[in-house]
DNA sequence: GTGAAAGCGCTAACAT
DNA sequence: ATGTTAGCGCTTTCAC
């Protein structure tokens, strides 16, 4: 199973390989139209197919990228990276995808291979584990953008959303409906989201002088967050409103609810930080914190093509507003 | 910025490239202690990083494969590209995913740009729209795994499930419940597994003795399930079960529910072909037909590492059974 | 044990 | 308008 070279196609058609390349390349400019005809049939004869490992050893690029999710889980990556491809597509450019769940080392794995592969540019929703590595690339000036979260002292292009405020807008929402006894429940307060969203939750409380309550407020691991759950309406005085975190937290919750057979949202109003798909189709419907990852995705990805093609800004951040979709759900109390 | 190469890092250690590839390659055997740490530290010292694309030029693998989903909008894809992206894991592979969008000339697409990148091997969810793409890759002995569809005339390794027999058994569970107006939605009847879910819907019905009645029966464009459904529960004698023949299709009836503001299980018991997340915790639970996407990926992996590494048995079809999860919706009349 | 040299398949000056 | 040539960064015989 011989490989057909452009060397093949460059015999059978009686020409040189470069002008083999420039039809390759569609450089027709200068180029006899008998000649190109030539070419055209011997391709079609041979089967020939380019090898564009060989092409990018020569050009130095591969015209791929990577995208390296902190946890593939979480729908908004896939949202995000969906819009990334979308825009690869666009120009002439492919995506891999690669999920570092969660993990520092993992992703600096892919970090690595994925550069080692040649990809022209890489979008990090960063573990925030690998300070080092991250800076290394700011120095080399290798195209990076990263994605829902800020690294303090890394100089990147950096999108992300208005956690705080979005966290702070719904407590108030609940707050209106006459809620005063809500709850939160997030995965662990190790990364600067999760920390902004429970901040715009403390301060929505406090600006309506309702007290904050540690017992209302649960941080731990997804395995762990039903028996906070238990403990929270194991209270005389439990929660009338629940704020999921983000989409596993709420996952979780739910299950909980559903077990202990809590009505929603007659018994407990729930608000979910989190594209949860089919929201609107679950019976109850889900009041939901939306992020705009189409457009976080299409901004992320034309910011690294400006990178890579040196029509660089200097590096900035960017923040994208949540919308809260409300839904019967939270009209409680 | 310049990129430091293999010989750069050769001159530093004061030894020549083939030992220092030796040394990359992890060929210790015969190599001095002292020329190891020499090399060690210069690769160490210059920031030196392998260059993967070369190698690839040199060895003709490039240790990726691809996957070409028919629809990554289904759940059973994602899960199965996950197993696929376990199995390249522990193999020192990678895997790239693209989405065919159930489009024949995407599929092509995606098909020849993987091939011109050089991937070891390629599963596909074949859209049945190439078939003779497919014949060439067979004839190139080119390695090939079919998931989810078998395409007739095309001898290539494939992975599907039993359609046919596990409809058959979940429309008999309704029956043994009471039901005897049994609905049935799906997307259009163009391909294989569609037909034969729909076939085993028939057939437990013909069994049981039981009229099929074609206005039990949609199967149309998503988007126009609804107002098929409308119809359907128009009639006077309005089904009190419905099978939908896969996720998309259930997602599209469970909007027309909730709207109808039909119970579950009360009104009508739903059963859904197909893995969906976070059905046990949605009120109602749903009760599902569970394809072992995992086994499949794992399956589907394995077969292909064998032929990239040329252990090849003969091309084979490999049928894996679903499991019915029951859940309490079902239990309806 | 280590080095020299010949490619892998392609592109891009530079000639002609 | 087309051909010649010199690599891209690595691996891999085959010498020494």
């Amino acid at each position: 199973m011989k490989r057909v070279t452009l060397a093949d196609v460059a015999k059978e058609a009686g020409v040189s390989k470069s002008t083999v390349s420039q039809f390759l390349n569609k450089r027709y400019e200068h180029m006899g139209d008998e000649t190109r005809e030539k070419i055209r049939a011997a391709i079609e004869k041979l089967g020939y197919r380019p090898n564009y490992i060989a092409r990018s050893l020569k050009q130095k690029r591969t015209s791929m990228i990577g995208i390296i999710v902190a946890n593939i889980m979480h729908r908004v990556s896939t949202e995000v990276s969906r819009a990334i491809e979308d825009y690869c597509h666009e120009h002439d450019m492919h995506a891999i995808v690669c999920n570092a769940d969660d993990d520092p080392v993992k992703e600096r794995k892919y970090i690595e291979m994925l550069r080692a592969r040649q990809v022209d540019g890489l979008v990090i929703f960063p573990t925030g584990g690998n300070i080092e590595l991250y800076k290394q690339m700011e120095r080399e000036n290798y195209p990076v953008v990263f994605v829902d979260r800020k690294i303090d002292g890394v100089n990147v292009h950096t999108i992300v959303v208005n956690n705080r405020e979005a966290t702070y807008q719904a407590v108030c929402h609940l707050i209106e409906q006459g809620h005063t006894r809500i709850g939160m429940v997030t995965p662990p307060l190790t990364i600067y989201p999760r920390i902004e969203r429970v901040n715009g939750y403390k301060q929505a409380l406090m600006d309506h002088r309702i007290e904050i309550k540690s017992e209302y407020m649960a941080s731990d691991e997804i395995h762990r967050i039903a028996s906070w759950l238990e403990q929270m309406f194991a209270l005389p005085q439990k929660p009338t409103a629940l704020l999921a975190g983000n989409d596993l937290s709420f996952f979780e919750a739910m299950a909980f609810i559903k077990q202990q057979r809590i009505r929603v949202p007659q018994d407990l109003a729930v608000i979910v930080f989190d594209n949860i798909p089919f929201a609107s189709i679950s019976t109850p419907t889900i009041t939901t914190i939306a992020q705009p990852a189409y457009e976080m995705g299409k901004k992320a990805a034309e910011l690294l093509w400006k990178q890579i093609n040196n029509q660089c800004e200097k590096a900035q951040l960017y923040t994208f507003s949540c919308r809260l979709i409300i839904r019967e759900s939270s009209k409680g109390k």
